[in-house]
DNA sequence: CAATTTTTATGTTTTATAACAAACTAATAT
DNA sequence: ATATTAGTTTGTTATAAAACATAAAAATTG
């Protein structure tokens, strides 16, 4: 079955992964209590206030991570690519989710089952550290963003959302249009704006030169300029 | 010596801290490997950019963990006490500080060696586990505070506040006043607000009778409206 | 205890950004 | 193909909060 190759490639046979060195026996074991499902674009992957059976691992496609806000105003936490996980967090903190998971396009997760996941983990203290390690690094990033956006202005948000989506997702083949086709709400949601001005401001760097726009394509024209509008806030 | 005492009481003999179920012998050992230290008010505990030689445990007093965004306004990420960690964030991920911590009155910090710490930690995989359920559960403070902070107006981000320090740091014996003086300053950066606007607003909620202010003390006259105020944002 | 600095307080002005509105375009369903 | 809905764009107005200014009170220092 294709979805479940592509899974154990990227979870057990990339270097970057925190699972390519557990055993052979591990690998099959936690296999053995996967289940993988396709979601099409604006599906449901959790709701809020549920509680998690597993750890959902990112095989293919985009999903974002959001909480509701005052107003009805999403605000997006989180942005996954495949051999990402999502929910880890409630997961490990033994709560119940703070946010909701939605598909920003075709994608595939799956989610190894819990105690499956916690017996390998409590034999293996180099996958709880590589656990640890993963959850501190986004604790760090959660930590700088709360700074940016509430500190930096619209524009220096809107230039940092831009090179976090080049981070997360790179480019296309021309190495220029940003590979991620977000709605403008979604911008919007990601950097702490309503829909118009994150249109607005789109338009504004395009206008500067700073971006082309295509539709949902963004095309990166002068990437320095970008970091150098994210700095100055 | 007084400090190491309770220190010891602390982090080894209090049922809600996680090394309180680890082996004597590594109560012993990680004890030797601790050095305590006292800090008067307002001096630095650690600067951001530089790198944690272990894990830091605040013994006695209260210390801010902050960063300073753009334009030299800090922004307060986290609020500890005695029992609390500080800086495991970066310890964890392997990382330098993201963030400076100063003592907001006069303070012991105990700081256990990092390879000491370590090499306990993967002898015992349910201390392991203790630390990353620490970690999970302050990302989603962490998140939900990012929410709050770019989400909710003034009133709302100020009352939240007080209510935070209400459930950190609990009351003076008259069961009414918090139990934290912080200068406006520093409420201000816990709040993300300039500190005249935290000045103006908190008076604001004495007029209405929500709270009364003595000087840097403050006492909660009717925490349901807070709450309220809070929800409402 | 006078002098200086820091912190707190309050009033006024300015500005960034939300809220609202209206039209246009693209996507989806009938 | 047409109707309907969802998403994008641009302009205008309203407002929350910052910036600025000044003064009083409290804390610190010589």
């Amino acid at each position: 079955m294709k979805t479940e190759e592509s899974f154990k490639e990227l979870l057990f046979n990339s270097p970057e992964s925190v699972f390519y060195n557990i055993s052979k026996d591990d690998k099959e074991y936690l296999l053995k209590n996967t289940e993988c499902r396709s979601y099409k674009k604006n599906e449901l992957v959790f709701l809020e206030n549920t509680k998690p059976s597993g750890l959902i691992c990112l095989s293919e496609g985009k999903v974002k991570i959001f909480k509701e806000g005052a107003g009805g105003r999403d605000q997006i936490i989180r942005l996954s690519r495949p051999g990402g996980f999502i929910g880890y967090r409630a997961l490990f903190a033994g709560q119940n989710y703070h946010a909701s998971a939605v598909s920003i396009e075709v994608s595939i997760a799956c989610t190894i089952e819990k105690n499956a996941l916690f017996s390998v983990m409590k034999n293996d203290p180099n996958l709880s550290f590589a656990m640890l390690s993963s959850l501190a690094t986004e604790l760090g990033v959660s930590n700088m963003r709360t700074v940016s956006l509430t500190q930096k202005h619209i524009r220096g948000r809107l230039a940092e959302s831009l090179l976090f989506l080049i981070e997360t997702y790179g480019y296309f083949d021309d190495g220029l249009t940003i590979k991620a086709l977000l709605s403008r709400e979604d911008i919007a949601s990601l950097s702490n704006m309503t829909t118009s001005n994150a249109i607005r401001t789109l338009s504004t760097f395009a206008q500067e030169g700073v971006i082309a726009l295509e539709g949902r394509r963004i095309k990166v024209v002068e990437i320095k300029m970008l970091q150098k509008i994210s700095n100055i806030g």
